[in-house]
DNA sequence: TGCTAACCTTACGTTTACGTAAGAAAGAGC
DNA sequence: GCTCTTTCTTACGTAAACGTAAGGTTAGCA
C-alpha cells in the first residue's frame, strides 16, 4: 500500500531543476542539509524524485530569501525531514488516533516558517516606508525648485 | 554658510549603537563601504556623527535584511556617497538650477533601493502564501479526522 | 604628569559555502 | 563488448567577511 514516488532524476538533473550544481548537492547531503539519497550502495548514483526537487528548492528560497546559514536550515530541514517522516507514517497506519497525533505534530514547522517570513516581510516594509519618506522629502523639495 | 555635523563619536561608540565591532567598521572603511572618516591624520583616532551611525545602519540593513554581499552594497553605498556629496554641494551652491540638477539626481538613488526592497517583498510573499496553503491542507485533514 | 582604557596599524587565522581537479567507475547506447 | 558521458570519491583550493593577537599610541582624567 505504501507507493513511493519513483526515484529517476539523477544529480545534474535535479541540479538543473534547483538552480544548484551537483557538487552543492552532495556538499548539503554530507552536512545534513539534504538526507542521503535512499538506498544507495557506495559508488552507485544517487537517484531523486520530484519531492526532493520540492525539498531542495525550498532549502534554496530558505538560503536566499531569508539568508539563514546552512546550519539553520538544517535544523529547519530536519523538521521538514520530521515531516516527511510523519507522512510516512501516516499512510501506514489506520489507526485514527494516531493519525490525528501525526498531523498535529506537522503543523508547527510550518508555523515556525511563517513566522520567519512574516518577520522578514515586517522589517522590509518598515524599510520601505523609510525609503519612500525619503523620497517624498526629495520631490518635496524639488517641487519648491 | 556649510556647518558640518559634529564628529563626537569613537569607533566602538559607532559600532555599539549599530550593532557591529570596530574591526566591522575599520573593514568596511578598507573596502570601501564606508567612507574613510575625514580630515584623520594617521595613527589619530577616528571621530563619527549621527549621520554615520544612520549610513552604517542602512549598510547593515542592506547587508542583513536583502542579503546583499558588501561589493553590492558598496555599489549602492556609492550611490549614497553621491547622495551625500550632492546634499553638500547642494548647501554651498545658491544656483537655483544647480539645486534642480542636484535633487533630480538624487532620486535614482532611492528608487533602486526601493526596487531592491519590494522585489525581495513579494518573493517573500509568494513563500507566506504557499505556506499558508499548505498550513490549510493539512489542517483541513486534520478536521476530517 | 603619570595612568589607563580605548584606539591605532599590521598581519595572520578562521568559518562558511562551496569550486576544482584527478582518477576510477557506472550505465546508456551502439 | 566497447565507447562516451556523467557520476563517484577524495582532497586540496578559494572567496567573503570578519576574528584575533601583538606591539605601539592617543587622550581623558586624577
Amino acid at each position: 500500500m505504501t507507493q513511493t514516488a519513483p526515484r529517476t532524476l539523477r544529480i545534474g538533473e535535479l541540479a538543473e531543476l534547483t538552480g544548484t550544481t551537483p557538487r552543492t548537492i552532495r556538499f548539503y547531503e554530507e552536512i545534513g542539509v539534504l538526507p542521503a539519497a535512499e538506498d544507495r550502495e557506495p559508488g552507485k548514483r544517487r537517484l531523486y524524485s520530484e519531492a526532493d526537487v520540492e525539498r531542495l528548492r525550498e532549502v534554496v528560497r530558505l538560503r536566499d530569501l531569508l539568508g539563514l546559514s546552512l546550519e539553520e536550515v538544517r535544523e529547519l530541514a530536519e523538521a521538514e525531514s520530521a515531516r516527511a517522516h510523519i507522512r510516512r507514517e501516516f499512510q501506514e497506519t489506520d489507526d485514527p488516533e494516531e493519525r490525528h497525533r501525526l498531523l498535529e505534530a506537522a503543523l508547527p514547522y510550518i508555523e515556525r516558517q511563517l513566522e520567519l517570513v512574516r518577520g522578514r516581510i515586517g522589517e522590509l516594509q518598515k524599510l520601505e516606508e523609510e525609503l519612500v519618506a525619503r523620497r517624498k522629502r526629495v520631490r518635496t523639495r524639488l517641487r519648491e525648485q
